[in-house]
DNA sequence: GATTTTACTGAACACTGTTTATTAAATTTA
DNA sequence: TAAATTTAATAAACAGTGTTCAGTAAAATC
């Protein structure tokens, strides 16, 4: 099946090209201002050929919501390099800010748009898998730090819900531009960088009070 | 000049007729689904009309994010009868998740999209003073709560910017969807509600142990 | 060489936010 | 009261959006 194949990878050529596309154009613009039409333009299609390889706008960025995923993950595994749990829970926190302040668009798209994952709410067959990789990883890094005897008496999926929304917190306030409005007007402080990092910093200090 | 004034307030009224249709689609269909022309018709006055009360989109939805904001004021009022400051920072917490549960589609407005903001960054003249008012009082209470000997040795800025962090944080998760995708697969939990009150009690358990 | 399958597109549909020239009504002036 | 002016409101257009579908060329199969 020489030519099937050739066939068939010709279509996933295409299928890539089209992502390709979108994500330039969606790093350059933002999401509102990618359109279909605009994706189609710079791949030299018509706007019609996407939808032979997508159903519509969102599954073309469920699929980058996917690849955030998969480079969140990335991210994250670096850090098993780090031997206490204690402290990788704290890089895990650096981490996971640094990639919404260097990745603000993507993360815009992974954990506060719901377009994306509007696929998943209307095609119950698939799951969630990339973020449940990604809860994983710090679930089991809560319960790690529990074994050594840190956290005691907190229930691990309530203690790592909670450091997950105050990651979340900082990040989403940061990349919306709410935390930069009152930083202007509360503090003295010179940009949003230093005000991020203090708040993570009292994060790690709130925490570690907890040992 | 009663003529003059009669003109005024019908001007402003035709304004808030404008608001209070907005309103209503807003709460009806969501933000991306309220249109000018829709709210025109709803009116019933040309599109156009509501160009001479307001600059565009933006502004409409700027009005009413300051509604939100007025909301939640009037609730946070409500905490002045707490005269311990620790448990009012803790109700504090309760009133402001419980509004983003009432209210999700204006707490979306006025925590999460960028776009009635934007109103903001165009005219430098105006401030965010609603926001400024919500951040104010939680950070005289945070103060008042050092006072009595709480949180010692945090300085009470980063103390709030974390606290509202984390109440965002677990908010937005909540209001986005994405908190119940993780919960689905990762929880025995029944239902939203009871992963948003597990991860609010543990916050309180975390900044009770720092009494 | 004729037929079927595949890949692709042009054009349309029903929308969107926004601007502008024009009209109709109300008010002011003569 | 009649003419002139100001005000309020709109119809129509512009340039865009996501999406669908009938139709067309090219490639593959028979």
């Amino acid at each position: 099946m020489g030519i099937e194949d050739r066939k068939q990878r010709h279509k996933e050529d295409l299928k890539e090209t089209i992502l390709k596309a979108a994500k330039e154009l969606f790093l350059e613009k933002g999401y509102e201002a990618t359109s279909m039409r605009n994706i189609a333009e710079r791949i030299e299609y018509s706007p019609a050929t996407i939808y032979l390889h997508f159903k519509d706008k969102n599954e073309v960025f469920y699929a980058l919501h996917k690849e955030g995923f998969r480079m969140l993950v990335t991210a994250f595994k670096t850090l098993e390099t780090v031997a206490d749990p204690f402290e990788r829970i704290k890089a895990m926190g650096h981490v996971y800010v640094n990639f919404a302040t260097e990745n603000p668009d993507f993360y815009q798209l992974m954990f506060v748009m719901h377009e994306p994952m509007e696929v998943l709410e209307l095609d119950l067959t698939l799951c969630w898998d990339e973020g449940d990789d990604a809860f994983r990883v710090l679930l089991e890094t809560v319960i790690e730090c529990q074994k050594k005897g840190y956290f005691k008496g907190f229930e691990p999926n309530g203690f790592s819900f909670l450091v997950w929304s105050t990651v979340h917190g900082i990040a989403s306030l940061r990349t919306s531009g709410h935390l930069d409005h009152v930083r202007q007007v509360k503090t003295q402080m010179a940009d949003i960088n230093a005000v991020t990092k203090h708040t993570m910093d009292t994060f790690i200090e709130m925490i570690e009070r907890l040992k």
